[in-house]
Parts: structure tokens; C-alpha cells; sequence
RNA sequence: GCGCCUGUAGCUCAGGGGAUAGAGCAUCGGCCUUCUAAGCCGGUGGUCGCAGGUUCGAAUCCUGCCAGGCGCGCCA
């Protein structure tokens, strides 16, 4: 409807500007808005207002010769020229009504375009480190990921979800040792756990688990994994700042020797140990997600990608580029001379890859496999990571264009309920089971991903009228009882006297309602083309908004005939909208509540 | 110090060049013998962080301040 207009002004500006009235570039400028008030019609647009510099004429009158120029349009009522020299327009009832018939035509696929014309997009979305459960910052990523998937799904594109497993590395040795000191201990070894090293309790469950299937075989004792390795450095609570620095460098180093040990002990064991670990974490990782309703196509996994050479094909790319130089014992990529602030180390003095490095790799193979398009989720700790990985595919590909990353800003919860010691966070796991999947989705996408989010747990978890999820869900589920009592009181409803009837739904609620409803694919194509999926749930809520006062201003099962079945197939198609922006929030639309 | 995000009603947030700035919650007052009151109707409440600038028009764009968050690793 908003592209049939834009299609008319713009045929009226054409006209004008071979008319010479008007200067030919001029045409592009030309705004097709929503009005917000209904006394200014159902769309506007800024068209004279914007010429009237280029052209040297005032608004008002340019918005004269435009009108002038429109074309005929079986949808439109009438159009007026308003204010400093907007063109109102405004539509006939039949082109709102219209809609009813085409949403229940259409059912689930109204405004969708699930033909993917508009090319391949891989989504990598998620991708936590298999090195302890999933919190609820991951959780947002979770959500967003997995609803602007299915909003790009339904605005033509062809979407592939990706999660990559950040199995190789130093934070997966850390892992393996943190659960092998805590299986240690289980032996009955008395050994202080590095401050460093991952605390949680989930560590001495995988602990547990391994000691249970396969027995003591990796138990050594504390003196030998400790020989000759010095104190681990602390800070006092009073420190200096360098001081603390100083300490957690220190820490990191103690970790180091410690990990050197478990590997000279533990031979091949340690590897077991690693994968033994890694796999329990992403299990819960899984499990986590399914109960979340987010799933991937596919989950790639680092450790895999090295080992099926990408990395070291890139790498090879690279250096035969001539981007690649040694300094300190590192090898480093000259990111800067694409964008970058700095350059980038690739292989440390130690000779082991970065975590870039793999990265890269992986994101110069998306592209190979045939995506032209990759977008990432990533929070927002992460900016600075943004720019380095621009740079190694405009290196490998040429293009600059190819990454789209979106970055998710923090998650906090509300009355203290963010746990403080490390290790003892509320995990999205725990969230979840709090306050429901659809609450916990609806309030990760009610807000801008731009935006700092406060997680108000107790409103997401109250069962009441304050709880904005209800409100939505509570309008599908009132239609779905309207059209029980329909049964149980032995009316039917007829859909094609409905649509016969639509002419009737002329009062100012069904008018809000329906027009309303004429938005949902504009809504769509805005958060898809924005990747914001609030746009989409703060639409739901107006939706609802619409029918919970329709529900009440009017009466449907006991209506006169003339206007009953026409009311209903408006009710109907409220619902089916209702629903399908729903499933693309990943929220249920109940039946009954 | 540099980079990114944010500052809008008491609280949580939409709006991100356009017409008198919106919603939910909170607060105050109405509406259930009739299809779910997890609902509806109405009232109170805002110098859009501050100061300049651009524009016919600025909450929105630009500059500078102020405040908060996050980065600035041979971690991932």
C-alpha cells in the first residue's frame, strides 16, 4: 500500500520534472510516511517540503502542482494539502478493508517472501565458549540471532544460522585444567584451585563424571604436580592498580606452568580430559538453547576448521600477499593498512594461532562456501574486534562490504539478582525456567539491541496484567475463545459473507484495527532491512493494543447478521497476524491462558 | 587518552529531520447479571543531559562539554 503511493507521488514528481517544473535529480527525495494522527489522512508525504529549495517555489504551492499531477487511484479518498506543506492522503474504506481478505487468503504467509531472491545470508549468532554455561548476556544474542533470522527468512532472504564452538585454544586448555584439579581433588589430593582458573561448580560435575567412567587413571599426586612451580602471586585488597596488574599477570603465568604440567603428566590424557570437558559444556549449551527454541543449521566447530587446513590455507594467502611480518618472535597481519587502529599478531612467540587467527580463517570460509552476505552477533565487548576481521577479508576477498556485525549491548538483571562472585551468575538456564521462554524472549527483543538492557525478572515472571508478554498472547488467545464460544453456542462463521460484508467495519476501532493491521508488512520489511526485531514486537503490542479495545467497544457471536461474519473475519485476520509476528519473535501464541 | 553505545514522564523504554513528543509500569478516578477484567475508558506527570551550530522545520543531524556502560591482550 505505502509502495503503491510511493509509486504515484513519484509518477506526479516525473511528470512535473518533464514538465520542467521541477529539476530533474529531485524525484529521489520523495517520502512516503505513516501519518500519526488520523485527522492528517493514513500517509504523508514531505515531497513539496523537501523540492521546494531545488525547484525555488514554496511548499504549499508546489504541493498544489503535485496533487495536480497525481494520478487516478481507486485507493484513495481524497488528498489534502496540510501545515507548512505536507500532502495528505487519505485511503478509502474498501483499500483498508481489502486487507481482511487478503490476510486470510494468505494465512501464515501474508507479507512474507520466503522465495530467498534477495541472496544467501549466514548468520553466526551465539557461538558462547564451551567453557561454562550460557548466562544472560548470551541469552540476548540467543534471542535476537534467532528472531532476525526468521524476520530475514520471511523478507527474502535465504538464511543460514551458524554456531562456531570455540573448542581449541587457551581457554579450552583452562577448562581441561580447571576440571582436572577439581577431578584431583575428588582423588582426594589437596591442592588450591588457581584464582584463574574456571571456579564454577559445573567444573566438578564434568570432574565427577570423568572420575566415575573412567576411574583414577589421570590422578597424580599434589606434590608432583606442583614440584617446583612457584606460589601462585596474589594482590591484596589494598593494592595499587599496577600491583593488582602485576598479580593477575602473575596468575596467568602460574596458569601456564600449571597447564605445562597437566600436559607433561597427563600425555594423551589431557586431551581426553579437554574434549571429555568441552563436550559437557556444549551439551548444556545445547540443551539450553532447544528449551530457548533457537536452533542452528549448522555448529562449526574451530578445532575442526584447523584441522581441515582452512586456517593454514589462509594463512598461506596471506603471507604470499605480503601481509604477514615477524617482530618479537610473533607473526603479525598488517590489518592496519585496512582500517585497523593496529596491527594484529596471527602466531604468537610460542608458534600457537590466535583466536584471530582461526577466526579469520573461518570467516574467509563462509564466504567460499557461497555466502555473499555474513552478519554476526556479537556483544558488545567485542567492537574492538571489529575492524581486524573487516580487514583480513577485505585482504583475502577484496571486499569490504562482505561483514555486517551487530553488536549486542549488556544485559543486567534487576534487584540485585546478578550474582557477584564469579562462577555463580544466573544462567540463561535458570532465567528461563524463572520466567517462561515466551517472557524471556519477549523482553530480550522488546528493547533496541543498541540499547543497555535491565531485565526486570520479577515483571517477566509475574503471572499478571503488568506482564506486557500476557497482553499480546492474551489478544490471540481471546480470539481463539471467541471462535469456541461461536461453536459452542451453534453459530458459524461465514467467511464469505464475511468478506461480502467487509464494507461495514466502519466504526473508528475497526478503522484503528485495520490499518493496524495494513502495517504489518511494512513492519516486516523495516525490521529486516534494520535488523531490529523490536520494531516487530513493540507493532505487537500495538496490535493487541487495537483489538483489546475493539473487544470491548463491541460485540461479535451476538452482532446483527449483517455486520457478524464480517467482524469475525476481521477478528480472524487480527489473529492470524497476531500469530505469525509471534513465531517470528519465537513467542507462542496460545490458544488459551 | 582514543574508539563504540547510551542519556526522553517517578521507573523501564519507543520515536533517530516533519505537524500539539508516545507506550507500559507507578499514581488518581471510572467500567464485569452478557463472547476470558491477563481486558477497557479517563486524569496527573516531560526545559527530550547541557551549550552552541546547520535547516523552512531538530528529541532526531554537526561540534564542544557533562554523566554512565563497554572496549583499547602474543585472552577468547
Amino acid at each position: 500500500m505505502k509502495n503503491d503511493l510511493r509509486a504515484l507521488v513519484a509518477e506526479a514528481v516525473g511528470v512535473l520534472v518533464r514538465a520542467g517544473e521541477l529539476p530533474q535529480a529531485a524525484a529521489i527525495e520523495a517520502q512516503i510516511e505513516r501519518t500519526r494522527d488520523p485527522s492528517h489522512g493514513d500517509f504523508s508525504s514531505n515531497v513539496a517540503m523537501v523540492l521546494a529549495k531545488p525547484a525555488r517555489r514554496r511548499p504549499r504551492e508546489l504541493a498544489e502542482r503535485v496533487v495536480g499531477a497525481l494520478p487516478a487511484s481507486e485507493l484513495l479518498e481524497k488528498v489534502e494539502i496540510a501545515g507548512p506543506g505536507f500532502i495528505n492522503f487519505f485511503l478509502r474504506p474498501h483499500a483498508l478493508q481489502a486487507v481482511v481478505t487478503r490476510i486470510l487468503a494468505a494465512g501464515e504467509s501474508y507479507a512474507c517472501d520466503r522465495s530467498g531472491q534477495r541472496g544467501r545470508i549466514l548468520v553466526e549468532y551465539v557461538s558462547a565458549n564451551p567453557t561454562g554455561p550460557m548466562h544472560v548476556g548470551h541469552g540476548r544474542g540467543a534471542a535476537y540471532g534467532d528472531s532476525v533470522c526468521n524476520i530475514l527468512a520471511a523478507t527474502g532472504w535465504e538464511v543460514h544460522r551458524e554456531y562456531y564452538i570455540n573448542d581449541a585454544g587457551r581457554q579450552a586448555d583452562i577448562l581441561a585444567l580447571s576440571v582436572w584439579l577439581r577431578y584431583l581433588e575428588q582423588c582426594g589430593e589437596r591442592l588450591r584451585h588457581p584464582r584463574r582458573a574456571y571456579p564454577g561448580d559445573y567444573i566438578r560435575v564434568s570432574a565427577a563424571r570423568i572420575r566415575e567412567s573412567d576411574g583414577p587413571r589421570y590422578c597424580r599426586a599434589a606434590a608432583q604436580v606442583l614440584q617446583d612451580l612457584p606460589e601462585e602471586p596474589v594482590a591484596a585488597d589494598d593494592a595499587s592498580d599496577t600491583e593488582k596488574a602485576d598479580a593477575k599477570a602473575g596468575q596467568e603465568c602460574y596458569l601456564d606452568a600449571l597447564l605445562q604440567r597437566a600436559r607433561a603428566l597427563l600425555g594423551e590424557g589431557f586431551a581426553v580430559i579437554r574434549q571429555r570437558a568441552l563436550a559437557d559444556q556444549l551439551a548444556e549449551i545445547r540443551s539450553t538453547l532447544e528449551e530457548f527454541g533457537v536452533h542452528f543449521d549448522q555448529w562449526r566447530s574451530e578445532r575442526e576448521l584447523v584441522e581441515e587446513g582452512y586456517v593454514q590455507t589462509a594463512m598461506e594467502k596471506l603471507e604470499a600477499a605480503g601481509h604477514v611480518y615477524e617482530l618479537d618472535g610473533a607473526k603479525w597481519l598488517r590489518t592496519s593498512a585496512f582500517g585497523d587502529e593496529k596491527d594484529r599478531v596471527l602466531y604468537k612467540a610460542d608458534g600457537s594461532a590466535t583466536y584471530f587467527a582461526n577466526d579469520l580463517a573461518y570467516h574467509v570460509h563462509k564466504l567460499e562456501r557461497g555466502f555473499r552476505h555474513l552478519m554476526d552477533v556479537w556483544g558488545a565487548d567485542h567492537h574492538g574486534y571489529i575492524a581486524r576481521v573487516r580487514a583480513a577479508i577485505e585482504m583475502l576477498t577484496g571486499r569490504n562490504d562482505a561483514l555486517q556485525v551487530q553488536l549486542m549491548q549488556f544485559v543486567t538483571l534487576s534487584s540485585g539478582r546478578m550474582g557477584k562472585r564469579s562462577g555463580n551468575f544466573v544462567t540463561l538456564k535458570e532465567l528461563i525456567a524463572d520466567a517462561g521462554k515466551d517472557a524471556t524472549r519477549f523482553f530480550y527483543l522488546a528493547r533496541s539491541h543498541d540499547q543497555h538492557l535491565e531485565f526486570d525478572v520479577d515483571l517477566a515472571r509475574s503471572q499478571t496484567n503488568e506482564n506486557p508478554v500476557y497482553y499480546v498472547q492474551y489478544a490471540h488467545a481471546r480470539i481463539c475463545s471467541l471462535f469456541r464460544q461461536l461453536r459452542e453456542k451453534g453459530f458459524t462463521w461465514d467467511e464469505a459473507a464475511g468478506a461480502a460484508q467487509l464494507h461495514a467495519l466502519r466504526a473508528s476501532h475497526e478503522q484503528a484495527l485495520l490499518t493496524t493491521m495494513s502495517r504489518y508488512g511494512e513492519v516486516l520489511e523495516s525490521a529486516s532491512q534494520q535488523r531490529e526485531p523490536h520494531q516487530l514486537a513493540h507493532y505487537l503490542l500495538q496490535l493487541a493494543t487495537d483489538y483489546h479495545a475493539y473487544y470491548n467497544a463491541h460485540r461479535f457471536i451476538t452482532a446483527p447478521v449483517d455486520v457478524r461474519d464480517a467482524r469475525l473475519s476481521l477478528c480472524a485476520a487480527t489473529r492470524q497476524v497476531l500469530q505469525s509476528g509471534l513465531a517470528m519473535l519465537g513467542v507462542a501464541a496460545p490458544e488459551t491462558m
